[in-house]
DNA sequence: CTGAAAGCGCTTACAG
DNA sequence: CTGAAAGCGCTTACAG
C-alpha cells in the first residue's frame, strides 16, 4: 500500500482548519493558540508529516544544499577534505551534493552548470588539473552565488580561498634534503597548470638557489596524472641516467612511494644512497618501509575552513543583500615529519 | 551588480509572449512554430536561462537526487563504492547527496529523516556498525521510496541488495591459511552486529570445522572500530599469550596491517612463524612489507551495481506506479590474492 | 487567534 | 499555433 506523503493540506483537512494555521502552528508562531499548536503537532506526528523542502526552498529562495566539485573521491587528500566539509555542513543544517571532475575541464563546466540550476546556496571547488581558464565560474559570480576554492585555486578569480603555503612547504622539503647532505636533488613535479604544483616547483627552485645548487632541468620530471606508477617510472628513468640524483622531492606521497619502490627494485639503499621526501602525510607514508618523510597538511581542517567560510558568506549575503564582500585567503600551516626515507 | 536568475517570465516579458509558450518552446513541443522556438531559444541563451530544478521537481514530483548513507568517506572501500555510485549516477542525470553515519545509529536515523523530507528519489545505504533495528527505514517503504542496501545490509528488510559472499570469502581465506600449514588460526573479527562481520566469522568457523580444527574462543578477538590500532593491539595480545597463533585471519586489511606491524615489533617472522591474511585488497596491502595476502572485492562494481538497481527501480515505479517489485540480492565475486604474508 | 490570498517557478490539460 | 488557468507544497503579509 503506497501512501502519498502528507502535506499541510492533509493535516488541515483532518483537523478542519486551514493550511495557514497548520503551517504557523508547526513553526511555533506566537499568534497561534496553545491548544491549536498541540493538536497540529500531534496530528503531524501521527501522519508522519515532513515538510517538502523543495517547496520551502522554492518559496524562500534557499535550498540549504551546497555543491562540491573535486577531482576525485578515491584520494587520501580529497576524501579527508570532504569529511571535513560534510561534518561541518551537517552541523549547520546544510547538505552536500558532490560531483567529481576527474581533472577534466569539460566535466567541471558541466557540474558548475548543473549546480547552478540546482540552485545550490554555494559551491566549494578544487580545480581540475586540466583547467586553465575559469570563465565557467563567472556565471556564479553574476548571480551572487558564493564560491570557496581550496587546494587548486585560481589566482585571478575573486573569491574566498583556503590552502597551504605550497611554496614554503616545498622549500622546507627541499631544504631538508639539502641539510641531510643531498647535492643532486631531483623533483618529480605535478602537472603544468595547477597553481599548487607550480608553487611547489618554485619552492624547490628557490631552496636550491638559496643553497647555491644549480637547477638541472633533466632532474625535473612532470607528472600527468600523479599516480604511483608515474612516480615509479620517473624514478627508474632518473636512476638509470648518467647523472643520478641523491635526493628526490616527490610532489605527493603516492609519487614518493613509487620512488621508493623503484629504488628498491634497483637495489639502491634508502636513505644511504638516495633520500626521498613526499608531500601530504597519507597513510601509505607511514606504512611503507622505509617509511616516507613527508610534509603534513591539515586535510580535515582545510575542508572545515572552506565550509565555514562558505556558510558565513551565504548567511552574510542573506542578511545584507549583495553588500560587497571582502574576500580572504586563509593559509593553513604545514610541518615536516621526518621518517626513515631521509 | 547582482542579477536575479532568469525565469520563464523574464523571457516571456522580453519577447512579448507568455510563460506557457516559452516553456513549451524550450521543451520542443510540436505545437509551437519554428520561428517562436528559435526566438525563445536565442533569448534564453542570451539571458542565461537555466530551469529552476526545485520548481520542476515540485511540479513533477521528482528530484533526480539520490541520497547515500555510508559510515565513512575516508575509507578505502567506501570511497571506491562512492566513486562507482557517483560516476554512474551522473551518466543517468542523477545527483548524489552524501551523508555519513560514522557508525552511529542516531546519525543514520537523522539522515533517513532528512533525505526523506528532501524528497530524494531513492536511497543507497550501508548500515552503521551500531545499527541493530532497521525500523527507521520503514518510513521509506511506506511512501514507496526505493532503497538499495550494500555491504552492511539487513536480513529482514525487504529491498534490493548488493554484496559479496562474505561467508565463502572468509572460508577461502581461512582455508588458505590451513593449506599453508597453519594449525592455530586466530580471527580478529568485526563488531557484533553487522551481518558481514558475522558472516566472515561463520566462514572462519566453518573452514576450521571442515578441516577438523577445534575453534579456540580465546583466539577470536572482536573489534569495535576496526582500526589499524585495534589490529595491532589484539595481535600483541594474541602473540603474548601462552597459546600463540601461527595464522591470523584479519577481518580487513587495516587490521591485517596492524597485525603485521605488531608481529614485527616482537621480532616474529612473517610468513615463517606467523601467516596473516586480510580482506579488501586496499592499497596498503600492496605497499606494506611483507605485502599482505588478501581477498579482493569489487568495490567500484558494488557501487555501480547499487546505483543501477536503484535507478531501475525508480524508473520502474514511475512507469507502473507501485506495482510489486521483485527484490533481488546481487552477489559479486571475490578472489584471493596471494602475497608475501602467507 | 484564525484564515483567505498571493506568490515562489515551473508543467500541462484545455480552450480558442 | 498561442495563451489563460490550475496546481505542485509551502510561507507570510494582511484582513478580520
Amino acid at each position: 500500500m503506497s501512501k502519498n506523503r502528507t502535506t499541510l493540506k492533509d493535516i488541515a483537512l483532518e483537523l478542519g482548519t486551514t493550511i495557514t494555521t497548520v503551517s504557523k502552528a508547526l513553526k511555533n508562531y506566537p499568534d497561534i493558540s496553545k491548544e491549536t499548536k498541540k493538536a497540529v503537532i500531534k496530528m503531524a506526528k501521527k501522519m508522519n508529516y515532513e515538510p517538502d523542502m523543495r517547496a520551502v526552498a522554492l518559496k524562500k529562495g534557499k535550498s540549504n544544499i551546497i555543491g562540491v566539485i573535486i577531482p576525485e573521491v578515491v584520494h587520501f587528500f580529497f576524501s579527508n577534505v570532504l569529511e571535513g566539509i560534510i561534518k561541518n555542513a551537517e552541523e549547520k543544517g546544510y547538505k552536500i551534493i558532490i560531483t567529481t571532475s576527474h581533472n577534466i575541464s569539460k566535466q567541471e563546466k558541466k557540474h558548475v552548470r548543473f549546480l547552478f540550476n540546482k540552485k545550490v546556496d554555494g559551491i566549494i571547488v578544487s580545480l581540475a588539473n586540466e583547467t586553465k581558464s575559469v570563465k565557467h565560474f563567472d556565471i556564479l559570480k553574476e548571480y551572487d552565488i558564493p564560491i570557496v576554492m581550496f587546494d587548486k585555486v585560481s589566482d585571478t578569480f575573486q573569491c574566498n580561498k583556503v590552502n597551504i603555503d605550497d611554496k614554503s612547504s616545498a622549500y622546507k622539503a627541499t631544504e631538508h634534503l639539502i641539510k641531510k647532505g643531498c647535492k643532486k636533488i631531483a623533483h618529480i613535479r605535478g602537472p603544468k597548470h595547477p597553481l599548487n604544483s607550480i608553487a611547489r616547483f618554485e619552492g624547490y627552485r628557490s631552496a636550491l638557489e638559496d643553497n647555491d645548487i644549480a637547477l638541472n632541468p633533466n632532474m625535473v620530471m612532470e607528472c600527468k596524472d600523479v599516480t604511483l606508477k608515474e612516480g615509479y617510472d620517473f624514478t627508474l628513468e632518473l636512476l638509470n641516467s648518467d647523472d643520478k640524483p641523491d635526493g628526490i622531492f616527490a610532489v605527493t606521497d603516492q609519487i614518493g612511494v613509487g620512488a621508493i619502490q623503484a629504488a628498491q627494485s634497483l637495489g639502491i639503499k634508502i636513505p644511504e644512497e638516495l633520500k626521498i621526501i613526499g608531500f601530504s602525510d597519507s597513510q601509505v607514508a607511514q606504512i611503507i618501509r622505509p617509511s616516507l618523510t613527508t610534509i603534513h597538511q591539515p586535510n580535515y581542517e582545510i575542508g572545515e575552513t572552506a565550509i565555514r567560510m562558505l556558510i558565513e558568506e551565504i548567511e552574510l549575503r542573506e542578511a545584507h543583500g549583495d553588500s560587497d564582500i571582502d574576500f580572504r585567503q586563509i593559509i593553513l600551516d604545514t610541518y615536516l615529519i621526518e621518517r626513515e626515507s631521509t
